[in-house]
RNA sequence: GCCGGUGUAGCUCAGAGGUAGAGCGAUUCCUUCGUAAGGAAUAGGCCGAGGGUUCAAAUCCCUCCACCGGCUCCA
């Protein structure tokens, strides 16, 4: 090679590690040029080591390129962000004093940031017709590098602009402009290459936001829309938006009477119905045998403590604002916003022998934590809610066995819903108590376990507890959705806070480790996942009712109730409406009953039974000991389906 | 907490200064029914709460309260 090569010539890596030499003032077009004509023609944007960049944008030597498409995720984002400039230009033709603040790409599609206009969601359907007019004209987007003095001069009339480009001056010395049609905005790009390509897109709702976010700063209108390549995958989009509004457990719990939140009863704190409290208390059944298989005790502690305790195990200092405080004479409460200090206690309350160990307390526990007003939503967010709290007390060489046993019950429970799920271990973070060495062991602990346990995780390093390390499960719901699971967390910190200890084998006194560990996390939260998984359909041993039994008439109610009776180990109702056999199936469809048993003459007849499913399946002339029987097995087993039935 | 939106019958919603409405549900009566809505009648309301404007307020104004959505995913 010369030396005028080796000058003008520098050296990229493609994704799969092929090595390139191209110029040195090549773009990233340049470089999707070189591996073929087809893909240079097709690039819409780039990567440079990892950082997504325009297409116009300089590589340097040794860097990892990847070509942007349009059919790759990266597109879809470059696309988003066009949409939010077609957005922006559509709003300055409507509304010319409108001052731009940002609008990027999000997950679920984009927005844009507007100062000085004043609008509402009624206004939406004027912008969406001037976007679509600036979709039509199909201008060209075009990339424009600019002096951050001449930036200045262009951008003297939008006042965030002006600050953004402040700050970027003090990197560089240039900014890129991008332009379609007379709108241009500061922008780092990349976009598509016109705003023809901006086809599939909807404008969703107005929301307020703070100029970044601070809330000092000034309050913005924030429009948010989405947008797709496809039409028909901005339909697919917007099914999915509409199935999770049909599944809103708010909905469905108000139609299932499972819980209410009422004003009178304040906000954030749900109460139960009998049939909510019918799955609660399945669920809480479900742990319990668990629980107790495994060796845990049952304890109970009340739901208020002096602030000592919460002096002692640190929550006053961290957590003050979040809790619930109150003074009685002289004493200062709280409700308690957590379980751990009260299990301390107990286990504080005498002397261990290293024989006792572990010990493994339970409890359903009510906590009580004072968010932010505005979070507050359904039973997803709340005030009062009860975890399916774990502690153990365990000597440093029990870490692993009770860990696994642990893991057991996560993988019963998470294998009972059938959900799919990702474990990570998270590793110590920076600033974090305990010995190295403790860290070490029980890390390798934790990595030894899943190893064993899991197909695959990964390591979230740094993403512990202060505390100590801890395993997070999150599981995905019907729609995709995800959500944290269960979690195992070792802790260094309560034991020396507490001063806890147990006479080792030598006599001495040492430290126990505390284990905590929660498989639904709280109740509230799975019980929401659960109704919107289930769409209210819960699997039988959950249904709040089970079987409802449909007499054909009233001839055939002393009947109904005889069969009733016959199933009365499970939750059982006898329809005694007067209706129709049409109306009494549809009714227990839409209650969600996950069986109906029909009974008319000819039952009453031979003493048989008809099924129905909450599927639309039937069958008539079924024996009444073989459904039961049936019945007794889909309820011990947890089915999620009802299975009486074949299709 | 902040911003926007919404509060009307048990539920879903209409009504936008002039006598509070519909559908579903509920109750009663008729009907006694064979696999996803039989018929009729009746009841049900401080129009979220408080204040104001007006001859007159669910409707206009102010203050609260609750709910829904959002509050950096950084040009």
């Amino acid at each position: 090679m010369s030396q005028s090569e080796s000058e003008s010539q520098i050296t990229v890596v493609l994704p799969d590690g092929t090595e390139l030499a191209v110029d040195a003032d090549a773009s990233v077009e340049d470089v999707a040029y070189e591996i073929g004509p087809g893909l240079g023609r097709d690039t819409v944007a780039g990567k440079v080591d990892g950082d997504l960049v325009a297409k116009e944008a300089p590589v340097h030597d040794g860097a990892g390129i990847e070509i942007v498409t349009d059919g790759s995720d990266e597109y879809r984002r470059v696309l988003r962000h066009s949409a939010a400039h077609v957005l922006a230009q559509a709003v300055l033709r409507e509304y010319p004093d409108a001052k731009l603040a940002i609008g990027p790409p999000t997950e679920e599609g984009f927005y844009y940031d507007f100062d000085g206009i004043d609008i509402d969601e009624g206004d939406l359907a004027g912008i969406v017709e001037e976007m679509e007019a600036i979709v039509e004209s199909d201008y060209e987007i075009e990339r424009e590098v600019v002096s951050v003095a001449e930036a200045e001069e262009r951008l003297a009339d939008q006042p965030y602009k002006l600050e953004l480009l402040e700050d970027l001056a003090e990197n560089d010395e240039t900014v890129t402009f991008y332009s379609q049609g007379e709108f241009e905005d500061l922008c780092a790009g990349p976009h598509v290459a016109s705003t023809g390509e901006v086809e599939a897109f909807d404008l969703r709702e107005i929301a307020a936001a703070y100029w970044r976010g601070d809330e000092e700063n000034e309050m913005l209108t924030r429009v948010y829309g989405t947008a797709f390549e496809k039409e028909s995958k901005l339909e697919a989009f917007l099914e999915r938006k509409a199935e999770a509004e049909r599944r809103d457990h708010r909905k469905i719990g108000r139609e299932m009477n499972l819980f209410s939140i009422q004003e009178v009863t304040g906000p954030g704190l749900p109460l139960y119905h009998p049939p909510g409290k019918t799955v609660l208390r399945e669920l809480s059944a479900f742990i319990e045998d668990l629980n107790l298989d495994a060796g845990y005790e049952y304890v109970e502690t009340p739901h208020v403590f002096k602030t000592d305790l919460w002096k002692q195990s640190g929550h006053y200092d961290n957590y003050e604002d979040d809790m619930f405080l109150f003074h009685v004479g002289d004493d200062e409460y709280g409700l308690k916003p957590m379980n751990c200090p009260g299990h301390a206690a107990i286990f504080q309350d005498h002397s261990w022998s290293y024989r006792e160990l572990p010990v493994r307390y339970a409890e359903d526990g009510k906590v009580y934590r004072k968010e932010q007003r505005g979070e507050l939503s359904g039973l997803s967010r709340v005030w009062s809610f009860t975890i399916d709290d774990g502690h153990l007390f365990v000597r440093p060489d029990q870490i692993e066995q009770e860990v696994e046993q642990i893991m057991d019950a996560i993988d019963v429970v998470l294998e009972t819903f059938e959900l799919d799920y990702e474990v990570a271990l998270a590793t110590r973070p920076d600033k974090s108590m305990g010995s190295d060495e403790i860290w070490e062991r029980a890390e390798s602990i934790l990595e030894r376990v899943l190893s064993e346990h899991e197909d695959e995780y990964v390591i979230e390093e740094g993403d512990g507890a202060f505390y100590g390390p801890k395993i997070d499960f999150a599981f995905e719901d019907a729609l995709g959705r995800k959500w944290d699971g269960p979690t195992v967390q070792l802790d260094f910190n309560m034991p020396e806070r507490f001063d806890l200890s147990y006479v080792g084998e030598d006599n001495e006194e040492h430290r126990p480790v505390v284990i905590h560990r929660g498989i639904y996390g709280s109740y509230e939260r799975f019980f929401m996942v659960l109704i919107e998984h289930f769409e209210g359909k819960f699997p039988f041993w959950l249904a709040p009712e089970q079987v409802r039994v449909l007499p054909i008439s009233d001839d055939n109610l002393d009947y109904a109730y005889e069969v009733a009776e016959q199933f009365d180990e499970f939750r059982v109702e006898v329809s005694t409406r007067d209706a129709t056999l049409e109306r009494k199936i549809r009714q227990a469809h839409d209650d969600r009953v996950p069986y109906q048993i029909i009974v008319g003459d000819d039952e009453e007849e031979d003493g048989n039974i008809s099924v129905r499913d909450r599927k639309e399946r039937q069958e008539y002339d079924v024996e009444r000991d073989a459904f039961l029987a049936h019945l007794q097995a889909e309820n011990a087993e947890k089915r999620l389906d009802p299975d009486f039935l074949a299709d």
